[in-house]
Order: C-alpha cells, then sequence, then structure tokens
RNA sequence: GGUGGGAUACCCGAGUUGGUCAAAGGGACCUGGCUGUAAACCAGGCGGCUCAGCCUUCGAAGGUUCGAAUCCUUCUCCCACCA
C-alpha cells in the first residue's frame, strides 16, 4: 500500500461522513504529488464549559491525525459565538458568557486540547478576530447567501418548525458565523460531529461565494455516554473527562454497555484499526469475553491521558474493590474528635452520604458497612476511640477510614454543630 | 397591541369538580441481589429531620378555607394564535 491510499485509509476510518469524497480524496492526493501545500483543516469550539471529554476527543483525535501527515490544524475559538449563546432548546436560559469567562475558559480548554492535538503544524485564532468588526451590511450580505428553505432542510429545524417550537432567527445565524469562519481561515477541510454537518455545509456555500475553493466536510460520530444512549455531556453528567483521575477513568470505562466497547476502541483510542477489527470479530464469536475487552479498553483510555503504570494501578485498584470486594488503600482519612458519634452524623461527617435521610436509607438497603461488617441500625452510636483504625463504607465505591483525633485543632465536627 | 395556554421534585411529565399529595409515570442517579465489571437483568430507594411522627415543598407574594399543587388577586417569566 502506497503512503497515500495508507494516508487516506486512517483519514477516512471511523468518519461518519465525508463530502464530497472525491474531492477530498483529490485533495489528499494532491498534497501527496507536492501540487498543493499541505490542508488547512479547520475544527472550531466555542468555549461555553471547561472540560473536554472522551466524546470531544473523537474530533480532536481525527485532527491529530492530520497533523501527523503534515496537515496544518486550524483550531478556532468560538470566543464570539459564546458570547453571543446559542439560544436553542433548553440552553434559552443559558448565561451568556462575558468577555473574561470566555478569555478564561478558552485557555483551560487549550491546556486540554493539547493532551490530544499535536504541538505542530497547529494554528490557533479567535473568531472575535474577524466577527466582532463586521457591520450590519457585512451580516445581511452573509444572510442573502442563504435562504429559508434551505435553512429548514436542516433536520432539527424542520422538526421544530413542524413542532411549532420557537427558532430564533439568531440561531439562523450560527450556520453563518460558522461558514464565515472557514472563510476568514481558507478552510480546506472543516472537522465536527455528525450534528454539525448542516453549519459545515453552510462553509461551503460561503466560501464558493468569497471566490474560495469549498471546503471538505468530515463529521465523527457522536458517542453515547456512560447511560448508553445520550450522547456523551457533560451537562447530562455521563461523560468521561480527560482529566478526570486514573481510577476514576477505569471505573467509569468499566461502566460502559458492553455494546460500546468496539465503537469506544476504534473512536477514542490509538488501538489500531486492525487489532480493533480482531477485537469486534473475537467478542461476535465469542471468544473473548466482554469484561476482558473492556478491561483493556480502561487500560487504554487511562494510559493515554495519564501513564501506562497509571493504567496498571487503576486496573489493580479496580479488581481489589470490585473484583474481590475489598477495601482500596487510597481512600480518605476522617479524624474524629472524642464524642459519641451518632451513626448518620458520622456517615455524613465522612462524607459518604449528603444527608442523615440518606444515611438512613442506606442503613435500610444494607449499603453500610464498619470494616466489612453489616451495620443495621441507623440510630447506633459509636466512640470515637472504637472507631479508631476501621474503615466505614457505603455501598462498594464509598469509603473512609476513621482515626480518633487525639489532641489538636483539626477535627471533624458533625455537621450542623 | 389583542386573545388564549403554560410555569410541578435532577430532567421529562401526570395531577388543577379543594382533603385519601412529599405529589402518578418515564429517564438519570443510588442501593441490594445475581454476575463477568461501576455491563446486562431483577428488586427496592430517590425533599429534610435522632424518622411508626414531624417540618418545608408544586414560578413569586398575598387572600379565601377547618384544610390548597388544586379556588381568588397581584406580580415575574415563557409560549401560541390574531393584528
Amino acid at each position: 500500500m502506497s503512503d497515500v491510499e495508507e494516508q487516506l485509509q486512517v483519514l477516512m476510518h471511523g468518519a461518519a461522513e465525508i463530502s464530497p469524497v472525491d474531492e477530498f480524496e483529490r485533495r489528499i492526493r494532491q498534497v501527496a504529488a507536492g501540487q498543493r501545500p499541505p490542508l488547512r483543516v479547520k475544527f472550531g469550539i466555542d468555549p461555553t464549559s471547561t472540560d473536554i471529554h472522551v466524546g470531544h476527543s473523537v474530533v480532536f483525535r481525527k485532527l491529530a491525525e492530520f497533523q501527523r501527515f503534515g496537515h496544518t490544524a486550524v483550531l478556532i475559538i468560538g470566543g464570539f459565538t459564546a458570547q453571543v449563546g446559542d439560544p436553542s432548546g433548553k440552553s434559552a436560559t443559558r448565561p451568556r458568557l462575558t468577555p473574561e469567562e470566555v478569555t478564561a475558559n478558552a485557555r483551560t480548554y487549550l491546556e486540554q486540547v493539547r493532551l490530544v492535538v499535536e504541538d505542530a503544524p497547529l494554528e490557533i485564532t479567535d473568531n472575535r478576530d474577524w466577527l466582532s468588526d463586521m457591520t450590519l451590511a457585512d451580516v445581511l450580505g452573509l444572510t442573502s447567501q442563504m435562504t429559508v428553505a434551505r435553512m429548514l432542510e436542516r433536520a432539527d429545524f424542520a422538526e421544530r418548525y413542524a413542532a411549532r417550537t420557537p427558532i430564533a432567527i439568531s440561531e439562523f445565524l450560527y450556520p453563518l458565523l460558522q461558514g464565515q469562519d472557514s472563510v476568514a481561515v481558507h478552510a480546506d477541510v472543516e472537522l465536527g460531529g455528525t450534528d454539525q454537518t448542516f453549519n459545515l455545509m453552510a462553509g461551503r456555500g460561503l466560501q464558493q461565494a468569497a471566490g474560495q475553493e469549498p471546503q471538505c466536510v468530515l463529521t465523527m460520530p457522536l458517542i453515547e455516554g456512560l447511560d448508553g444512549s445520550a450522547k456523551m455531556s457533560k451537562s447530562l453528567g455521563n461523560a468521561i473527562g480527560i482529566t478526570d483521575d486514573p481510577a476514576d477513568m477505569y471505573g467509569k470505562a468499566m461502566r460502559l454497555r458492553d455494546e460500546l466497547i468496539v465503537k469506544y476502541l476504534r473512536l477514542t483510542t490509538d488501538m489500531r484499526r486492525e487489532e480493533v477489527d480482531d477485537v469486534a470479530a473475537r467478542l461476535e464469536d465469542g471468544t473473548l469475553h466482554p469484561r476482558d475487552a473492556k478491561r483493556r479498553l480502561a487500560r487504554e483510555l487511562v494510559a493515554l491521558y495519564h501513564s501506562a503504570g497509571a493504567a496498571h494501578a487503576a486496573q489493580e485498584r479496580f479488581d481489589i474493590q470490585f473484583r474481590d470486594r475489598g477495601i482500596p488503600d487510597d481512600i480518605p482519612v476522617i479524624a474524629l474528635d472524642e464524642r459519641r458519634w451518632f451513626l448518620p452524623s458520622l456517615l455524613q461527617t465522612a462524607a459518604l452520604v449528603t444527608s442523615g435521610s440518606e444515611a438512613r436509607r442506606m442503613v435500610a438497603q444494607g449499603a453500610v458497612r464498619l470494616d466489612g461488617e453489616v451495620l443495621d441500625d441507623a440510630t447506633a452510636e459509636f466512640g470515637a476511640t472504637e472507631l479508631n483504625g476501621r474503615v466505614i463504607q457505603v455501598g462498594k465505591r464509598r469509603f473512609a477510614r476513621l482515626e480518633a483525633a487525639a489532641t489538636e485543632e483539626r477535627t471533624a465536627s458533625p455537621p450542623n454543630g
């Protein structure tokens, strides 16, 4: 296989859609043949939140692949678009971000992005640089490039229009602003999730109108979050963050439903395509246990964002805690002052529950253990000395080691005095 | 500008001839069982409180009533239709 063919195979791997695909291939070949400078591959993000998760990483990783073949990653921080605030759907109440917030978010974003994309070739720009200065005449010029009919072809607009839920005019402007970004950076290719398809396509029209060669569009599948149905999103609480600590990242990966293992391996890890195919085949014919495939996935993820050592440590810890139902050794230590400790307030003080009511519920459900022994009396009381050195736990995931604070300033007190 | 509809617990969403409503149902989440893992499946839980009882909740503030998520008044915010 020639280098170009290999490049095409890698770049197209995992993509949901490439449009137009023949034009995409032509450009790659031209670059490879030295007939064209490296492609400018655009990806834009609105810095509306601060944490990047594995779902985001799918597109970032694709961007990094382009970089490894020498193409230029053009990362656009949507400083302007983030300030306007996307008015769609339930985010209508989302507070608009101030310029300072945008700048702060953008900084943490970029720190995390660097965990995934390569340092070069990389350009980072902010669409405030060109969108802020547009005049009304400029904006009207943009809007004349788009028709309402075309806008309504977009699935979510069409649905909302049919259902008579409101669509703000500004939402119609979004694809245009994003498209204007493509014009501003002379994008050859734009990446995005499949939910961005329409916006990406809008860029082509604007580029053409501006006398540029229209960009090719490459979309990546959205991956489901931990609940297995909704797309991964921090606000839905079903995300694996790329800055999650190893134990958390490993555990969250193990919580994925089995059906998602292959998709995750393919889109979120460095595992080679052939190997992923092999895993998929062996899962299919039953020669590979889903548990083992998932362990591998969890290790791959932790190794990617932390280290191979951290991955093994996380696995070890996980096995102790969940397979063997043991007690991990790196658990929080809670210092107790000398008094009679009422069980619910003890659990609250150890931050194992958020209220006394929850504590009672957990006790009633048999979830509370002291040194592995189930406590079934929610009204039990203990002296700090008899608790010293013992481990209290709620369920399989929440632990605290108790320590009687002999003499000192910093002792824990029960909530509410 | 006019008319009509709506705001319910993390989310969606019942309930509006006043009491049996801490408030159906689904999702998310938590716990237990089982196991192959924090998967799947099954079961239970899911406002607070030293809890067989009590307290605070159904956009906000008042009012009627023995008693209100349910009725009345005002306010805030959303939406649809008409213009």
